[in-house]
DNA sequence: ATTTTCAAT
């Protein structure tokens, strides 16, 4: 067929994947869904050909090397074709905030990126790793806007990313509990001029 | 009750 196809159907996640990761259980696994917005005048236009998902490389991909999720999106950035003299608005729906091993690399990431612009809403504060505070700061100081999800992101992200089969997005019994909870802790990071 | 924490027991 040598006539312009349309454009292929972006790949979606199903419902299972997103309640696993995003709402009330702790996987042990990160996925990140990811979509990127160029401004043009006053508004901000999405390039929907670099709508997608990733999740990371671990215990349970073992024929992969392991590579948490922020950073197999650093492997993948370099290969979009944006345009260096635009500004663009890069948003990431994370199932895990960033861990301080990897913010470094975000943040030469945001240096060496200065047209792109970082928003992560993250559904949980990672904690595991010692100095998560620090790392989490450290972002937000290069630039990126860290928040929780909130019932907007996660009714977004349903309407956007996922193969929701015609069902409506439903929160979880304890959703505003765990959104104002995991926002409560964000900010106390945030705010605590010790980290 | 300190938790299923980008696992590892």
């Amino acid at each position: 067929m040598a006539d312009n196809p349309a454009p292929r159907a972006r790949r979606l996640m199903d419902i299972n994947t997103f309640e696993e990761n995003f709402c009330d259980v702790r996987a042990n696994k990160t996925y990140l869904c990811y979509k990127v917005e160029v401004r043009e005048g006053d508004a901000w236009t999405p390039v929907l050909e670099h709508w997608d998902y990733l999740r990371n490389q671990g215990a349970d991909t073992p024929w992969l090397p392991r590579r948490h999720a922020e950073l197999c999106f650093l492997d993948l950035f370099p290969s979009w074709p944006l345009d260096q003299e635009k500004q663009y608005r890069l948003t990431w729906y994370i199932s895990w905030s960033p861990c301080p091993d990897c913010v470094p690399e975000l943040v030469e990431f945001l240096k060496k990126n200065s047209h792109v612009k970082l928003y992560i809403f993250a559904a949980r504060v990672y904690t595991y790793f010692l100095g998560y505070e620090r790392g989490l700061c450290d972002l937000r100081d290069a630039g990126a806007q860290l928040a929780i999800m909130t019932h907007n992101e996660h009714q977004h992200c349903w309407d956007t990313f996922m193969d929701s089969q015609g069902q409506p997005f439903e929160p979880w019994p304890n959703m505003e509990e765990q959104i104002q909870e995991q926002s409560q802790q964000l900010q106390t990071i945030l705010r605590n001029p010790e980290n």
